[in-house]
RNA sequence: CGGGGCGUGGCGCAGUUCGGUAGCGCGCCUGCUUUGGGAGCAGGAGGUCCCCGGUUCGAAUCCGGGCGCCCCGACCA
């Protein structure tokens, strides 16, 4: 941030280019506790946004809210296999409390299936007690290594559900069902289109039957896996002693499902939409959809404008829509432009004595495609009528640029090594392969790409012609796809 | 955990080579003039120079030790 103007341009060097907007258009800031962020109002209401839109879809989806503890007993970890090999490395434990040591040490959760399941042990003893479908909005902690403001950090914010069911099909359907509810929102409300699917064994969850994903692809091309669903089948029932009585009088284990999105999906919104004057929010997601700036040179002139500007916002409001005024004396006009498109509010309305006189308003939108006008002038009532329909095309006009700009960058057919290498070294982008499910296969991709495979993707996000052949050599029998991500 | 960079008013930095009154830009405060794309002028406030120790008449600067943060590579929502 040499300049205290400019962004680095994305072309330049993307990295810089996130780091440098998300403070900038002041999402979050770093806090003095190294890997943790401070997410600021802004940032927070985007985030706001979009754990209301997910919670009507967890609730139309006949879940319930519940609040589990931050602290874990580390015993309680440690019971399933898979899951402390994945997790103890990033672990952070307490040992200490009240001057004494512990004579247990407490993880500070990294995830919640351990603590959770054990109270649904508690809580189910008939196939009458079943589903159980809960989500929880909290936040982890997981000590990372290499962390940026929302993609990694150590502590986040997400929402994890967890299911218990009757049946295995009636977990996967669950599993997937969920899978959907990310796929839809992300969608809906961060215009930002994913590619779903399977995990390969190596990139599940740890402990987890079958992992399913969202994965978006970035400006730079990387893959972001923006959300997860895993079929845990009877891993952590068996644990926990998750049983129930069947309607035929046995004993029975549990079926469980979690699934979770964090606030590394206001990071996939910054890397979907922002450009190189700022963010640009989804409509759906901005805490302001409209700033109102009014503009006067006199005194006499101020009162009028600003007014105005007042009528504007309420009239609007009146209209379902999120309005700002930004009637601060100490900045001019300019200066507010830039930091309203900084921070990535959908549209401008300026209100000037011009305007005034006129009964009109210039509308300026934060992103045009070609050929289309960036500022409309428009009689007063024309723009309050029309600022809902336009704010709804923005937003869909947001996902349509994100899914083409995918679609340019998506390879398919890819049969050899040196094509796949060429394709991630050069363009980059998601590239679809055959695979025989060798895991020896996608080892030796990783290690001579740096990619990884992503997902073996969902019915709607297959080629029209099905691979024959494995990327690795002889045949295939499934499409993938890979790419670097984050 | 390896490599690199950096710690100096709120923010970004210069000053460190070669020790000698702590500076610049932005921001902030007051006033006036401004305001249709990042305002101008005038006045003003604000500093344990990351910490500890050493050398020296004198240390932001030299030496030793520590701490912290950021960035780049192996693991992860």
């Amino acid at each position: 941030m040499a300049d205290d103007k400019a962004l680095t341009p994305r072309d330049d060097d993307f990295s810089a280019w996130y780091n440098e907007v998300v403070q900038r258009a002041e999402l979050a800031d770093h806090s003095p506790v190294r890997g943790s962020m401070v997410i600021r109002p802004w940032g927070y209401g985007i985030w706001e946004r979009m754990q209301r839109a997910l919670d009507d879809m967890f609730k139309a989806t006949g879940h319930e809210n519940a609040y589990f503890p931050l602290l874990i007993p580390m015993s309680f970890i440690e019971r399933e296999k898979e899951h402390v090999e994945g997790f103890k490395p990033e672990l952070a434990v307490v040992t200490h409390a009240g001057g004494k040591e512990l004579e247990e040490p407490l993880v500070i959760r990294p995830t919640s299936e351990t603590i959770i399941y054990s109270m649904y042990a508690k809580w189910v003893q008939s196939y009458r007690d079943l589903p159980v479908l809960m989500n929880q909005w909290a936040n982890v902690m997981r000590w990372e290594l290499r962390t940026r403001l929302f993609l990694r950090t150590s502590e986040f914010l997400w929402q994890e559900g967890h299911t218990a069911h009757a049946t295995d099909a009636e977990a996967q359907e669950e599993t997937l069902r969920m899978l959907d509810v990310y796929r839809t929102f992300m969608e809906e409300w961060i215009a930002m289109p994913v590619v779903t699917g399977l995990k390969s064994d190596s990139e599940k969850f740890a402990g987890a039957v079958r992992t399913y994903t969202c994965e978006a692809m970035m400006q730079d091309r990387r893959a972001l896996q923006a959300g997860t669903s895993h079929n845990l089948g009877q891993n952590f029932s068996k644990q926990f002693g998750l049983t129930f009585q069947s309607e035929e009088g046995r004993e029975e284990y549990a079926w469980n499902t979690s699934w979770g999105v964090s606030t590394r999906l206001v990071g996939g919104m910054v890397m979907t939409h922002g450009d190189d004057t700022g963010i640009v929010v989804p409509p759906r997601l901005a805490p302001a959809q409209v700033v109102v700036v009014p503009i006067y040179r006199k005194e006499e002139e101020r009162e009028g404008v600003v007014a105005k500007a007042h009528l504007l916002r309420d009239q609007l409001v009146d209209r379902g829509v999120r309005v700002r005024v930004d009637d601060r004396d100490h900045l001019n006009p300019g200066a507010k432009f830039y930091e309203w498109e900084r921070k990535g509010v959908p549209f401008r309305l300026e209100i000037g004595p011009r305007d005034l006189a006129k009964e009109q308003v210039v509308l300026v939108k934060r992103v045009t495609t070609e050929g289309e006008d960036r500022k409309a002038f428009l009689p007063e009532g024309q723009a309050v009528a029309e600022l809902p329909d336009r704010l709804e095309a923005f937003q869909s006009q947001l996902l349509d640029v994100a899914r083409a700009r995918r679609e340019t960058h998506s390879h398919r057919g890819v049969e050899s090594l040196d094509e796949l290498k060429e394709i991630l070294d050069g363009p980059g982008g998601f590239v679809y392969t055959g695979w025989s499910g060798d895991p020896a296969v996608e080892e030796r991709v990783k290690d001579e790409t740096k990619a990884t495979l992503r997902c073996i993707p969902d019915p709607d996000f297959r080629s029209e012609k099905a691979p024959t052949r494995c990327i690795g050599g002889g045949e295939s029998k499934m499409e993938v796809m890979w790419a670097k991500a984050y």
